[in-house]
DNA sequence: TATTGTTATACTCTATAACTATA
DNA sequence: TATAGTTATAGAGTATAACAATA
């Protein structure tokens, strides 16, 4: 199964921007607003969510995280006071994560540089064409890959015990 | 600037399946050759270099690291046999990194199921069309993200001081 | 027994600044 | 003075396993 140089320059290009694309992202969202990315889509994801909660698990689920590493960022958000814990009312085991006020502000202070930022280094090199095929594209190769079992991350239950 | 929903499709996609795909890739590597990403980048590089060898600078520029990251993964490489550090002849600050020939076996080791994870991964879902879409649109992406200043890691010389 | 979440611990990686040596 | 590289050190993040509490 030789590659062709169409498929070379497809991969290391995929990999090479999307890691920049995150780098310039990390250094916008910690300079606005003092978030890691990791921080910003946990807030994110507490902003769509109905009356801003999500219990534990399920934010872990979102953001691909081990549970442990979970808890390390929501220590850092609560000491932050950007998020507050909660006893879960109908499972006495869950805790119920709540984006405070000052949560919804730092996730405000950081957005639009956050849609700038995107839209001058994603999006300026390309032409509206370009971006529709890049998200057909690359939602399916996201779509398969969200299937593909990976390391620890992901891995609720160890395959065979 | 409001984005359309095409653009936020191309954008989380993009980072999504870049993150993705590196899990796998590092957790290849790993797997075949215990080899971080990093890593097995700078033995890709010192292959492709005339006689194996390169300087550190030149690797810190190609892998686009600070020079003491450089030097820790140039020691953990070391360490393990991999690479080899010895002074350069023309410039006496100079220190020049070649490969051994364990170096070379490793990386030999785990390219087969490198190219084999991301024929099936990356490209498994695509068509040929797609892989040229692809490779054009992201191609056009990271060359403008190279261009654009970082933080630490690429800042070699500090703008105003 | 299984699940939710935390804790303790160790490890990897990255960044900064101070430092040596050479250009 | 500037550049090449290392070292010391500190900090962020992640994984593992053990644990407590609830289902």
């Amino acid at each position: 199964m030789e590659p062709t140089p169409q498929h070379v320059a497809a991969y290391f290009a995929l990999m090479e921007a999307g890691a920049l694309l995150q780098q310039l992202v990390e250094q916008q969202l910690r300079r606005d607003g003092d978030l890691s990315y990791i921080q910003f889509r946990v807030l994110a994801q507490l902003a769509e969510a109905p009356e801003q909660s999500l219990r534990m698990t399920d934010l872990a689920d979102g953001v691909v995280y081990s549970r442990s590493g979970l808890t390390y960022q929501a220590d850092r958000l609560e000491q932050g006071g950007l998020i507050a814990r909660s006893p879960s009312p109908d499972d006495e085991r869950s805790v119920t994560v709540t984006m405070t006020e000052a949560g919804r502000e730092a996730l405000e202070r950081v957005l639009p540089g956050h849609i700038d930022l995107v839209a001058k280094e994603l999006f300026g090199p390309l032409k509206e064409p370009d971006v529709t095929a890049m998200a057909d594209v690359l939602t399916r190769v996201r779509d398969h890959l969200r299937t593909v079992p990976r390391g620890p991350a992901t891995r609720r239950r160890p395959a065979a015990n």
